[in-house]
RNA sequence: CGGGGCGUAGCGCAGCCUGGUUAGCGCGCCUGCCUUGGGAGCAGGAGGCCGUAGGUUCGAAUCCUACCGCCCCGACCA
């Protein structure tokens, strides 16, 4: 492609709506432009880009027997309502009436759609198992899109579904997809983990993200340093505390000791010369509707998806300091556990204290003395708090650290959910009625393209995997002005070319600082220069972007240098 | 939806508090000269329903009201 005939927009300042690299660095190289909240357009080079993208996942998606279908964006309401979405899905999901006032929406994902497909396609085991993935833009009406390309309500996404005979055999079609997504980020050429997930409200037993480590990742992640471990920290499992001897003699009483203007857990801990690790905290939490209490060790951190999970609940979030005494008549900052009524849930490491304090339910007061299990019981134990740095990996032992990470990938077991409340049955071989045992697999591709960037760029601009880089090389003509000059760059931009390579010819009038600047800011691998030390002694020179090295290479071995650099960059 | 902020040239911003003649600046764009290995220089030029609607006023980018849009913090997720 030849620069001086390329919509390719680049600008010098950062616009001011752009809040993190990679939404900063695809408006200046003209990759995107945005239409509006949380939509944008792809201009050439970013379609490139997500056409690179796309084609490794075809590939991979292909290569591990799923088959490519196409589906509506527009679903009918009906679908929706038979599967009981209708109503589960909130207002992310963005439904309209046609001219006869029928209910559609706009497919934030398509488990209906193809369920539908399989019921009526799929009526023999003989047929399992099947596995139809699709590339294709999802809307989802998100309450706040933000980050460009990371969190769009438009975005395009890769989703497969897999139709099973049984539990193993889903099992077997799972382990496939694990496998291919594994492929999918290696070939895009990501620093990227697999972590055990929990499978959130869509339902099933078994799920991972694929999560790319970057810093400005929306998720945090547990990564073990000796052994393959990772989690997210939202679902990072934290193993109850060996049984130890509970001392039974010398137990302390419990008195209350008046603690003025102590809410916070180090102020009290400080007043009554103890440590933060000897007191208990409570925390009020919302769940589907209904206070609970939930309690850590003073210098633990309450995990609300835990919290979730161990109470059942579809939603669980924190009531606010100042609704605290509105929901309960009780006074925020003191809080114990101590003659409270309601759900009480603890975390086991507090079971095991000897003996704490704890909030007396009474402004300005704490309780002294407190025996877990002999002054209160709580309703439910288990596992509860965030895990941090100073635990050790639940599989091997080893020292933990946090990492950032971006989720690009999930994968589930869905089981019969679907293929239930939809009635999707096949005929097993003693001619019996089954439901289908399902899987979905979602691919974030925009997301993969602005978490690339993230992960890979630096002041200059994107530094792109080759794999993903909207071209492999650029060749850049410093010396307009002369034909011998344009003439080799040319012969080598077609030479290049003719190869197979995607290479970008910059022929435009620019002085040479605008093409340099250029060039790195929009992250082509390599780069080409041809210009005075061509014109001296025959020579380009030959950068890589990543590294920043050059080499001074004869003219007539530049194709062959920059043909290798660009193949080892594919491996 | 709750909390905060912003809408002035393609982009980044000033002006608004304290209303007043022709609304500025930098980048970009056009013309010419000059320059050509890291976003040059000089000269000339084009480009504005000051987010929209209403109100106050002799007079509104500026004050008031409503609406719309966008961005940031929380819940959501590929």
């Amino acid at each position: 492609m030849r620069y001086s005939q390329l919509l390719l927009p680049t600008t010098k300042e950062t616009p001011a709506e752009a809040e993190v690299v990679s939404h900063q660095l695809l408006l200046r190289g003209g990759f995107i432009r945005k239409l509006t909240s949380g939509m944008y357009t792809y201009l050439p080079l970013g379609l490139l880009v997500l056409q690179k993208v796309t084609e490794i996942v075809r590939q991979e998606m292909n290569n591990a027997g799923a088959q490519e279908i196409l589906m509506p964006m527009v679903q009918p309401g009906d679908l929706w309502k038979e599967s009981g979405r209708w109503k589960k899905y909130g207002p992310e999901l963005l439904r309209f009436q046609d001219r006869h006032a029928r209910d559609y929406c706009l497919g934030p994902t398509h488990e209906e759609v193809v369920t539908d497909i399989a019921r009526k396609e799929l009526h023999s085991y003989k047929q399992l198992p099947v596995n139809l993935y699709q590339i294709q833009t999802k809307f989802r009406d998100e309450i706040r899109p933000r980050f460009g390309l990371m969190r769009g309500r438009e975005f395009v996404m890769k989703d497969a579904y897999s139709f099973d005979v049984d539990d193993d055999a889903a099992s077997k079609s799972y382990e496939i997809m694990r496998d291919a997504y594994y492929r999918v980020f290696e070939r895009c050429g990501l620093d990227f983990r697999a972590v055990e997930a929990d499978s959130g409200s869509i339902g099933g037993s078994y799920s991972h993200e694929f999560m790319v480590l970057a810093d400005t990742g929306e998720d945090t992640l547990v990564t073990c340093k000796s052994c393959s471990y990772a989690a997210n920290v939202e679902k990072a499992a934290i193993a109850p505390p060996a049984e130890e001897a509970v001392i039974v003699q010398d137990l302390p009483q419990m008195e209350k000791v008046a603690t003025p203007g102590t809410k916070k857990v180090d102020r009290v801990a400080e007043l009554l010369q103890i440590s933060a690790k000897d007191i208990v905290k409570t925390m009020f939490y919302l769940a589907d509707d209904v206070v609970v209490a939930a309690l850590v060790r003073g210098d633990r951190v309450v995990q609300s998806v835990k919290l979730k999970n161990l109470l059942d609940a579809d939603d669980v979030e924190p009531v606010a300091e100042e609704e605290v005494w509105s929901r309960t008549k009780l006074p925020a900052g003191y809080l114990g556990p101590v003659g409270l009524e309601m759900k009480v849930v603890a975390d086991h490491e507090i079971m095991g204290m000897a003996s704490c304090v704890t909030g007396a339910n009474e402004k300005g007061h704490h309780l002294q003395g407190v025996v877990p299990g002999r002054d209160f019981t709580p309703d439910i134990v288990g596992d509860l708090r965030q895990i941090t740095t100073e635990d050790n990996c639940p599989l091997c032992g080893g020292a933990l650290g946090l990492t950032e990470g971006i989720e690009v990938g999930h994968i589930f077991k869905l089981g019969t959910g679907y293929s239930e409340s939809m009635n999707a049955t096949f005929q097993d071989n003693e001619g019996g009625e089954q439901h289908f045992v399902m899987g979905c697999y979602g691919i974030g591709v925009s997301r993969v393209v602005a978490a690339a960037i993230e992960q890979n760029h630096d002041r200059n601009g994107i530094i792109f995997p080759v794999p993903m880089a909207p071209f492999q090389v650029i060749v850049l003509n410093l010396s307009l002005k002369n034909e011998g000059t344009c003439k080799a760059a040319e012969d080598l931009y077609l030479n290049l070319k003719q190869q197979g390579y995607d290479v970008l010819y910059d022929d435009r009038d620019e002085r040479p600082g605008s093409k340099f600047k250029d060039a790195d800011l929009i992250g082509i691998p390599f780069r080409v220069t041809v210009g005075k030390t061509y014109e001296k002694n025959g020579e380009v020179e030959v950068l890589i972007r990543k590294d920043g090295t050059t080499a001074a290479i004869p003219y007539p071995e530049a194709a062959e240098y920059v043909g290798q650099l660009i193949q080892k960059g594919l491996t």
